[in-house]
DNA sequence: GTGTTAATTTCGGCT
DNA sequence: AGCCGAAGTTAACAC
């Protein structure tokens, strides 16, 4: 990883045309060849960059540009589209180049997809009898969380959300829906799982017959260890 | 702006937990107090991060951290949130700080609000003898991109979209609910226009009664620049 | 790989 | 300030 800090102009052609004016920036240079223009505030994404898979050419500025003050400049290439990043270097504050190795990764807990793991694990907190039939099951417009059976074997779609807005009542009602129309699935009910719900969301997904579950994370992760100190 | 090269591990607890193992990785300190982690790779997101507002202290390692190499601590406390990210440094392969400046920002040219504004032009290309009625036609619920006449004279309601997905589908399928209560505009139909249309979203349209258009932004751009040297 | 949804999304425009 | 929609979104995950 190349690390510079340099007054310097940029310019961006790809899906959209793009100029930054001269001024002086982080510019990052990633061991894929991916280059990264980061003032010193906004939030985590960079003015501009390239996306790897690309290649970075430092080049002579041409007379043009060297009158205009330009030292350097860094021509980056997509490898796959006509994007392009042309960054202008006028003057060059700090310029080193560290071996980092290839990073462990992020260990995440607590998001949707877990949530969606564990209640599919034990889908017998949405109550007794309850059986999975899959998660993901798709349909004709998108795929539904976690289709299930109740003690019955009546079919129950489940949208499970991070937090339960009125967004997930509105996908889960589409689904619903279109469900019904299967002769094969009806009657299908819905389960709206969160570990909040907003109240808003509650109304409106009662109002439709659709049942609300708040998920206890927690308690679904403890469910998960104490079955695998049984076995 | 603080750049430093940092064999180090990272946690962060807030909306959800994280943990980064110890790596090398660049840790970016920005002059608004936001902190970055980076990895030799991956796209332009940081493996980990803190948003502003927030503040960084860097304090001393406890006995447990020194016991197990720990030379360093950050922690970065959000101002409004709980949310907080503790960096522990065991070895520091480069530190400098750099005095930036405010960033005169990007320019940017060439996106949505241009094809609107070509298809508006343009509008014969949804079908023969279509007038553009307005851009931006207010209803209750909010602006309809375009609304339009075919050669009968019935009114349609286009709704433009880069990436034509389902929640495009939902929001036309409001706007025409509405309008076709006007005893002025029924009967009102929908076309969805994008650059791309995703078939679940096509699906939905169809179903629906909207007719679903691939816009070519060349294209358009390409009959208007073809105008332009007609006249 | 293709396709879809979530995201510690971020960012901008408008009310 | 909050809401809504776009983004050169990016990232994760199922088929």
């Amino acid at each position: 990883m190349r690390v510079v800090i340099a007054t310097c102009s940029v310019d961006y052609e790809g899906r959209l045309n793009a100029h930054l004016p001269l001024a002086t920036r982080l510019l990052i240079v990633k061991a894929d060849g991916s280059v990264l223009v980061h003032s010193d505030g906004g939030s985590y994404k960079p003015l501009n960059w390239m996306a790897p898979p690309c290649a970075m050419a430092e080049v002579e500025p041409d007379e043009t540009e060297a009158a205009e003050g330009v030292v350097a400049v860094w021509n980056v290439q997509h490898a796959k589209t006509e994007d392009h990043l042309r960054v202008r270097l006028h003057e060059v504050h700090h310029d080193s180049s560290h071996e980092l190795g290839v990073d462990p990764g992020l260990v995440k807990d607590g998001v949707e997809a877990h949530l969606q793991k564990l209640l599919a694990e034990h889908i017998e907190t949405l109550g007794e009898g309850y059986s999975l039939v899959r998660r993901e099951y798709m349909t004709a417009i998108g795929p539904v969380d976690i289709l299930a059976r109740d003690e019955t074997g009546a079919s129950i779609a489940v949208e499970i959300k991070r937090r339960g807005e009125i967004d997930g009542v509105e996908q889960l009602t589409r689904y619903l829906e279109l469900m019904n129309r299967d002769p094969a699935l009806r009657p299908v009910t819905g389960v709206f799982a969160a570990q909040v719900i907003k109240p808003q969301a509650r109304t409106l997904a009662e109002d439709r017959g659709i049942r609300c579950v708040t998920l206890d994370y927690e308690e679904l992760k403890g469910i998960d260890t104490s079955l695998h100190r049984l076995f």
